[in-house]
RNA sequence: GGGCCCAUAGUCUAGUGGCUAUGACGUCGCCUUUACACGGCGAAGGUCGUCGGUUCAAAUCCGGCUGGGCCCACCA
């Protein structure tokens, strides 16, 4: 290649060769494996398994990579680093993919042969999705694998669900669940998303004994058949009112007051709402019920009277649970079908229309009006969401609340305000944890139940992983016996993934790694994952999971907006790594404080782009000079030298407390302003008088000049190694690697700041001499000159504390700005930028 | 309705009591300078959302307001 310079060395920066050449050596050699016969401390991390969902996304992009700058940083300062590898691949957002990806819907195949195709799906697929976290450079150990549907994973859920039996902490029943009528399955309420939906409120009348009617007013008529109750607040100011046709209707006194004038209403009588308790009411389309008080009913809303369903929505599901004696009518399947009477058949939108003509026909419906209101609709289809009861099994928490607020409290938060998120939902938790998913593909519960007595016969734990449609428990045939169908909650899996990684290991290590140091991820699933995990450990082993918590935030589109596919602005990592490099990725991951959000703006990639190739090229100086460098301390070093030492040793220390507190960022921006700034604008340009120098006279001040470039110059690497680890490993291994003996800079000593080097003299003469330049510089700039154009004399007027520091690095101004002489004097005019102390001038003869 | 976070030049951002308020992108002028023109030097651009308080001193601490965002709840 002809643009190949000096050395034999390509001067231009190929990161898609070079990154891709220290992934896969950093794989083979084994750089980020967890040592497991080391004595030193250990540093272990629950990373997340990731949903495998065929591609990497910005967002994992952004928060994995702040986790790995931690890992880095701690192996550095010398921690064995315990970072499993794992992927979450069961669950419903598996087989949405399955099913996308192969054009079949689960439901209508054979449950054995749809799990195979999953399998063998998520097989094609894995390999290729977990290269794009080692293209990103995370440094986990991949060897310390899991996929939460393996069998290592499906053994320790069903053994932790076991145990929660054994405890008395897990329990059936029948109970009502979210269900997606389209996706014929349910949900977890995490996947539900608020959608604004247009409608009609309906007002209806039903008869009560003595003719008068009860007015109600529902957005689900169509649940009419399943209508189980009335209520009203007992305390309530409730009246009987007349219309001019002579109908009497019972509302509330609000109401009155608000329909009065729109149906000619005349009051007839008033009475509290405990007047008209167990009163009988004829509903409509359905059997008749009572008249009850309930704490949700309140008479300044619609008519102040509730009708409730099983189950119109959580309001009618609580409702339910309040109200024993009532019971439940249950008018729709697992196809999302309603399976009464004339309705039979169909689905919520059509039966809605059926059942408003079938209310106008009888005269029941008073009233339609158009209204927008908010449904939970689920997020995968926009479908809204039912209620429907089922057979689930429960993890009983909603006694241990007190205890969960506790256990936040002895975690540590990185940043602290994230424990809010979590004290807001422990405090708002209302039902104990329904495990069972009615799907196909999942960890299976380790259940069968005896056809005669319907009692749950438990798996043998020897025996597990069990799957009860295929394995019988001991001593039964399939005759005696029915196997449980439905599939474990993915998070009851995913909440033992401390316990999943650890189980990895031999015995004698399991104590060691648990509890786990820290936990990464992101705010969003704090209520879920997060807490799941407190939750498991707390029941399990009496004890945290982890210390720390560092919660990351999330990648925002160019206008601080969420990315989202159906809003288009979804920006894909992988083409970003191809066009800047995954370090330029990476240096864009390290710009926000952890847990905050923050725009994606490829001018800021752009930018870390330029930090990567800029630091290419200033080792290409750098070393161009080091040739010669033996890796001798000088016996004197230059006042210039010392200053850029002196604030180097300062750097290192802020950088090393703050990321020990997981402020990457400031590592990032600090260590980046002081490569930019202090080393290539102002050291080499300052330095290179003396690097340059070949003669014997200016052996010394060369050779402080190649001690300060190679001690600077290394440090610089290993702070941003965690940041930028391709870059830094390249140029380390060039220069430095053999000179440290070490195979890779990331397993390479954090910098430790020198005391000696550091000097306040030093860093006082150099801010002075920055000054001077500065001034020259500027009146260059205004005469239209190069940098380089030489100048006569240059005369500094200046206090005489000021003249003695300058003095002391007299030799080095003049080298950088070439000027013949320099001399103290009076007839000085233009100010320099030190005005507030020490007030100097220069002027400068041409 | 409850909780939390945020508000700094055109844009993104640093800065948790005291320097002339940081850096980058963008803009303008200049410099072919032997590591880098994806560079260098210089310039313009900010009443630090708003009102009040604490203090010798506030972008920074406290309170009110306004505007954004997130989570939870409600939605007959």
């Amino acid at each position: 290649m002809s643009e190949n310079k000096q050395g034999g060395q390509s001067s231009q920066y190929e990161p898609r060769a070079v990154e891709a050449k220290w992934s896969e050596v950093w794989e083979t050699e084994h750089i980020y494996k967890f040592d497991q016969g080391s004595n030193k401390e250990i540093f272990s991390v629950d990373t997340p398994p990731p949903t495998v969902s065929g591609k990497m996304h910005i967002g994992h992009a952004f928060s994995f990579s702040q986790q790995d700058f931690i890992m880095r940083f701690q192996r550095m300062r010398g921690k064995n680093v315990f970072a499993p590898f794992g992927t979450d691949d069961n669950g419903l957002a598996t087989e949405r993919l399955v099913e996308k990806m192969n054009a079949v819907r689960s439901k209508s195949m054979d449950r054995q042969e749809f799990i195979t195709l999953c399998l063998k799906t998520l097989e094609s697929i894995r390999p290729q999705y977990i290269r794009d976290w080692k293209r990103i450079g995370m440094s986990c150990d991949f060897d310390i694998f899991y996929t939460t549907i393996n069998e290592h994973c499906q053994r320790i859920s069903q053994k932790a669900f076991l145990d929660l039996v054994k405890m008395g902490r897990a329990y059936r029943k029948f109970a009502p669940v979210i269900f997606c009528p389209h996706c014929q399955t349910s949900i977890a309420q995490v996947e539900m998303e608020d959608k604004e939906k247009s409608t009609t409120l309906n007002m209806i009348k039903a008869k009560m004994a003595g003719g008068t009617f009860i007015l109600y007013a529902t957005t689900r008529p169509e649940l009419h058949p399943a209508c189980v109750g009335i209520s009203i607040d007992e305390e309530g100011d409730y009246c009987t009112v007349k219309r001019p046709d002579g109908e009497v209707w019972t509302i509330s006194k609000d109401a009155f007051e608000r329909m009065k004038e729109e149906f000619q209403l005349v009051l007839n009588d008033t009475f509290k709402g405990k007047d008209i308790i167990g009163k009988t009411v004829e509903i409509p389309l359905a059997n008749p019920v009572r008249v009850s008080h309930d704490i949700s009913a309140k008479t300044e809303y619609g008519t102040g009277v509730v009708y409730y369903c099983s189950y119109g929505g959580l309001d009618c599901v609580e409702w339910m649970a309040r109200h024993k004696d009532a019971e439940p009518i249950l008018i729709m399947d697992e196809s999302g079908k309603y399976t009464h009477g004339p309705y039979k058949g169909m689905e919520s939108e059509e039966a809605r229309i059926k059942v408003l003509e079938d209310l106008e026909k009888s005269g029941n419906l008073l009233k339609k009006e158009h209204m927008k209101h908010v449904t939970n609709v689920h997020e995968r289809c926009a479908t809204p969401i039912e209620y429907v009861a089922m057979n689930q099994w429960f993890i009983r928490y909603l006694d241990l609340k007190d205890v969960f607020l506790e256990r936040g409290n002895e975690l540590q938060w990185y940043p602290p305000h994230m424990k809010n998120r979590f004290d807001n939902w422990v405090k708002g938790l209302q039902w104990d944890w329904c495990i069972s998913r009615q799907r196909f593909y999942g960890v299976p519960f380790p259940v069968w139940y005896d056809k005669k007595t319907k009692e749950p016969i438990f798996a043998d734990e020897s025996l597990l992983p069990v799957d009860p449609l295929k394995d019988l428990p001991k001593g039964k045939s399939r005759e005696d016996i029915l196997p449980e169908q439905d599939v474990l909650d993915t998070w009851a899996t995913s909440s033992l993934t401390p316990q999943i990684a650890i189980q990895l290991m031999p015995q004698s290590l399991q104590e060691k790694l648990f509890p786990m140091d820290l936990r990464p991820q992101a705010h969003d699933i704090i209520s879920f994952w997060l807490f799941n995990t407190v939750v498991r450990s707390h029941l399990h082993h009496d004890s945290l999971p982890w210390e720390k918590v560092m919660i990351s935030g999330w990648a925002l589109d160019p206008h601080g907006k969420k990315m989202s596919k159906s809003r288009g602005n979804v920006v894909e990592p992988q083409v970003i790594i191809e066009k800047y490099s995954a370090d330029a990725l990476r240096f864009w991951a390290a710009g926000s404080k952890l847990g905050d959000d923050l725009p994606f703006q490829e001018k800021d990639v752009m930018t870390g782009q330029k930090f990567v190739k800029k630091l290419w090229n200033a080792a290409k100086f750098s070393f161009i000079h080091l040739e010669s460098y033996k890796g001798e301390r000088p016996e004197k070093l230059e006042v210039m030298d010392h200053w850029i030492l002196s604030h180097l040793q300062r750097l290192i220390k802020a950088c090393t407390e703050t990321f020990e507190d997981y402020e990457y960022v400031r590592t990032r921006l600090d260590t980046d302003k002081f490569f930019w700034q202090m080393f290539c604008d102002n050291y080499l340009e300052i330095a290179k008088d003396r690097l340059y120098t070949e003669d014997e006279a200016g052996k010394d001040g060369k050779l402080s000049a190649q001690f300060t470039l190679h001690h600077v110059l290394l440090a610089i690497l290993k702070l941003m190694a965690p940041i930028t680890p391709f870059i830094t490993e390249e140029i380390y291994q060039q220069y430095y690697a053999k000179k440290e003996g070490k195979a890779s800079i990331h397993i390479s000593s954090w910098p430790v700041s020198d005391p000696s080097l550091e000097s306040k003299e030093a860093e006082l003469a150099g801010g002075l001499f920055l000054d001077v330049l500065s001034a020259v510089r500027k009146w260059k700039s205004d005469q239209n000159l190069s940098m380089k154009k030489e100048v006569q004399k240059i005369t500094i007027s200046a206090p005489d504390e000021a003249k003695a520091l300058l003095s002391l690095v007299l030799g080095d101004l003049m080298g950088v700005t070439n000027a013949k002489d320099i001399v103290f004097g009076a007839k000085a005019a233009r100010e320099t930028g030190n005005y507030q102390e020490t007030k100097i001038k220069i002027s400068v003869e041409q």
